[in-house]
DNA sequence: ATACTATGTTAAT
DNA sequence: TTAACCTAGTATT
């Protein structure tokens, strides 16, 4: 269950652990058959994360596409014997396993894991969003063409930014959590149309889309309070307005918001976000 | 034992 | 706007 930083986490993971190497793939659950049988057996030659979408390229010239949804999940084993653990019963409902002599990733509940061509795969790119863990590497520019293809879409729709942030094809790899907590740091009230917004405004959330997935991929966590980035605060303290309805704002002490938008959970502090 | 929840997306209505 | 997809953990009976 991710947003971005997750799946840049487990690219980085997928990397060190499998690069260059041959890799082998089963599916025990038997859903992912066919594809493990394309690809077991290969060198992994690139790992990599757009977004919530996760790509491993195989030496073959094949790709595997994986996006988690809202319930996929890893169990990584590394440093093990390999060999042992995968003669245990699978425990669940395992699509796909992934291992070398010491390391097993095992992935369940995925909403897609699938192969795909070099073309296939530029057909997904095509439509996905800027990713702010992506964000123009070489030049380091903060209104580079990542920032600017977001400020684009941003300015010109009339939709609400609560439900900008979370279209894919304006930005890739912001959910839920990652939503809230943005729009509550920047001050801005979601149901505010995207034309309407100051492109001040809208390069802060850009710049704090940045800053935040930064702190998710070295934690882990979803931390969005700054005072905490270094510590391991506990679920419960981690945020200033996710799953906080009908509790005080931690900043003005106002009840915070709960409503429903395009079946998700919204949450806001309608006193500081305005 | 049953119900509900979740950091998501797509297709149908 | 709603349902469907799909899995595991937690809460409620």
């Amino acid at each position: 269950m991710p947003e971005g930083h997750t799946v840049h986490r487990t690219a980085n993971a997928f990397a060190s652990e499998f690069g260059g190497q041959q890799v082998w793939v089963d599916s025990p659950q038997g859903r992912f058959s066919a594809g493990a049988a394309l690809i077991s057996g290969q060198k992994l030659k690139k790992s990599r994360a757009i977004g919530k979408q996760l790509f491993l390229l195989f030496e073959n010239g094949l790709t595997l596409r994986i996006h988690l949804g809202i319930y996929g999940k890893w169990n990584w084993r590394t440093n093990i014997e390999a060999k042992s653990f995968l003669n245990q019963p699978v425990v669940g409902e395992v699509r796909a396993r992934f291992f070398t002599e010491t390391t097993v990733a095992e992935l369940r509940g995925p909403t897609v894991c699938e192969i795909l061509t070099n073309d296939e795969v530029q057909a997904v790119e095509r439509r996905l969003g800027p990713d702010p863990l992506n964000p123009d590497k070489f030049t380091g520019d903060p209104r580079g063409e990542q920032y600017l293809r977001f400020l684009n879409k941003v300015q010109r729709s009339p939709k609400a930014i609560g439900l900008l942030l979370m279209d894919q094809v304006v930005v890739s790899g912001i959910g839920n959590v990652y939503r809230a907590e943005l729009l509550f740091r920047a001050g801005i009230d979601p149901y505010t149309p995207g034309s309407r917004l100051s492109e001040e405004q809208i390069h802060s959330l850009w710049k704090d889309a940045v800053a935040l997935l930064k702190v998710g991929v070295k934690t882990g966590f979803m931390i969005t309070r700054k005072e905490l980035f270094t510590k391991n605060p506990s679920k419960e303290d981690r945020n200033f307005v996710y799953k906080r309805e009908n509790q005080p704002c931690r900043v003005c002490q106002t009840n915070i918001s709960i409503a429903i938008e395009a079946g998700r959970k919204l949450y806001w502090c309608p006193t500081c976000q305005r």
